[in-house]
Parts: C-alpha cells; sequence; structure tokens
DNA sequence: CCTACCGATCGGTAGG
DNA sequence: CCTACCGATCGGTAGG
C-alpha cells in the first residue's frame, strides 16, 4: 500500500465514523502521523478523496450491471446477479460506501452533477430490468420507477447494518433479498 | 406561528439542502433576517434545532405503531397500518425527515445514545409484526432481523425521493409499498 | 434584537 | 515531510 493509498483508507474509515465535513486534514493527519499540510504532497485537497471514492465505486457498479447484461438475458436471472454484484461491491468497503451513499452530497458543483447523472443512469438499468420483466410476462404490472427506487434503497441500507464479522455473509444477504425482492416482483 | 417555530423550519429547509454541519448559524440568521447572536434567543444553541427534530420525529412514529398495535390484531393488517403511519410521518415533513434519517449521528454523547435506543425500540415493534405473521403461519419463515431493516430500509428511503407535488401521493405509495412488502412475506 | 468580540478551528499555501 | 502561517469562518457570549 503506497502512502497515499494509506492516508486515503485511514481519511474513508474516519469519514465514516465523524462524517466527511466533520473529518478535519488534521484529523486525518494525525491518524497517519503526519503534520496535515504534508497531506498535501500526496492528494491535492480534500474533496479530491471524496471524488476518487464516490466515482470508484461508481465505476465498479457501472461495470458489474454491465457484465450482468452482457452475461444474461432473463429479466429475474439479470435481477438476481446485479442484487448479487451490488451487494458485493457495498460491503466490500464500507467506509467507501458510506460516502458514495450519503456524501456525495459535498461534492462541488459541476463534479456533483456528473455524479448524480452517472447515479440516474445506473438506476435505469435496474428500471430496465424491472421493464424486461414485465414485458416477459414474468414480473407484475408494478411502476418500475417505485419498484427500482425501493430495491436500490434496500440494497444501499445494507452498508448501514453489514458487519464483515457479523454471520450474515454478503452472498447469503444477496440471496435473501433476491428472493425478497422477486417475491414482490414475479406473478405468483 | 412563533418567532422560533419560524427560525426552527427555516433552519430545517436549510439542513436539508446543505446538511446539518454545514449550515451555520449565520446562514440561518439570514434566511430569517437576524443577525446569529440574535438566534440564541429563541434558542439554546445549534444542536437543540437536532434535537428537538429528531426526538420529535422518534415520538411521531412511536405513537403511530401504538396506535397501530392498540387497533388491529392480525399482522397484515399491523403491518399495512405501520407502513402507513411511517410513510405519512416521513413525508409530512421532509426536513425533518433528512435530520432523522441522516443528521442523527451528529447528536452528541447521551442524547445520541438515547436516539439509538429509542430507534433500536421503533425497529423491535415492527420486527414483532413480522414475527407474528410467522407465528400466525401467514408470513414465510424469514430472518425477522433482516426482513424488518429491508422494510424500514425502502420506508425511510421515500424520503429521499417523494416530492409533495408530485403525482404519487402519501396515501399512494403506502399502498404500493405495503402490497411489495407483502408480496415479499406472506405464503402464497 | 444588535454590536462587538472571543477562542477555536478550518482548508490550504509558502518556502524549505 | 515539516515549520510557520494565512484568511475565513465557526459556535457562542457579554453587555446592552
Amino acid at each position: 500500500m503506497t502512502r497515499r493509498q494509506e492516508i486515503i483508507s485511514t481519511a474513508l474509515a474516519l469519514m465514516l465514523k465523524k462524517g466527511y465535513l466533520n473529518t478535519s486534514m488534521r484529523d486525518i493527519a494525525a491518524a497517519v502521523n503526519m503534520e496535515a499540510a504534508s497531506l498535501y504532497n500526496h492528494i491535492k485537497n480534500k474533496e479530491e478523496i471524496l471524488i476518487e471514492t464516490c466515482f470508484g465505486l461508481a465505476k465498479t457498479l457501472e461495470m458489474g450491471i454491465k457484465e450482468v447484461n452482457d452475461i444474461y438475458f432473463n429479466a429475474s436471472e439479470k435481477l438476481r446477479m446485479a442484487v448479487s454484484s451490488h451487494i458485493a461491491a457495498i460491503t466490500q468497503d464500507l467506509n467507501a460506501s458510506h460516502l458514495f451513499v450519503h456524501e456525495w452530497r459535498h461534492l462541488s458543483g459541476d463534479t456533483r452533477e456528473q455524479f448524480v447523472k452517472r447515479r440516474d443512469l445506473y438506476e435505469q438499468e435496474f428500471r430496465d430490468i424491472v421493464v424486461l420483466g414485465f414485458e416477459e410476462g414474468e414480473f407484475k404490472d408494478v411502476d418500475p420507477k417505485f419498484a427500482t427506487l425501493t430495491i436500490l434503497a434496500s440494497l444501499n441500507w445494507v452498508g448501514e447494518w453489514y458487519r464483515p464479522e457479523g454471520e450474515m455473509q454478503a452472498k447469503e444477504i444477496a440471496d435473501k433479498l433476491t428472493q425478497f425482492i422477486l417475491s414482490g416482483l414475479q406473478k405468483n
């Protein structure tokens, strides 16, 4: 791990505990045994941490859903794998997920707009799966936007209570969530 | 509306847009045409706004579920009404809901612990309904904790996308969510 | 409800 | 990677 990576991962842990705004460059510096000024030799500024993390996770999620769409053609199967991929990404780095889900609001101007746009596109890909399921005759005629928001809410919330040392592992969570979601969507 | 209420409701609106930490007493003062120092004649300090709002909504939610438990005895009916009550509370004041769902982390020490405790108790009441549904033989044998967290996640997330001027009204959201959730829980 | 102000802390830069 | 420091802003108080 480079010094830069060490700084960033330490910062993310602090930001999960205290929040992005409440975590000062001096807090981060102290946690890696540096002076605050020295951090600027490794990162441009505080927002760079937020930007890199939010867009990094966005990229991971985008690649995940792309792969799912390339491999599977049935809506139930697509949904199952998309949920699995999303849960894997979220649980793999809870610190990063916190910034992605909660702190992106503090991105400034342009950057924030770009982020929201990519998030919306990702949401759209989930929505397409729900619509596909209806067209296939497998899913009920639900409001796709509403269903998608509800699904993504429960996926993102996993980051709030998932604990790597807990008894429920990412794979099991994905399975249970998929089952729950599909029960709500599929025709009986 | 008293001056105090005006200050608080103005503060809540700013805090939804900019976040709690990012909203300064000077911001609030400017929005109500005062000097920052004058705010302290109406409120004790900044945290009082957060405390009052978080615990106020907690109280509303607690009263809601209590009423549901007093009136209904069947788990499906209880769940339907509990969802309805929760959605009503969340959508009734989106600004307050934002503090309740996202900014309670910034409550300090004791207060924060108390808040978490009340939140956990509320969650427990939902969990009891899920367990009751299983005991009645109406619900599947799902993991109650998992199901409850998923349900509450989707309920709280409504505050993120609900718009009073939008076409979907609180009642309709509650109905669709209930339908979605019950499909996932009830035996076929 | 205001003026005047405090100590603390912030993100960040200069210069080495 | 550090010392030294900047201007800005913060929550809050004193005193009227």
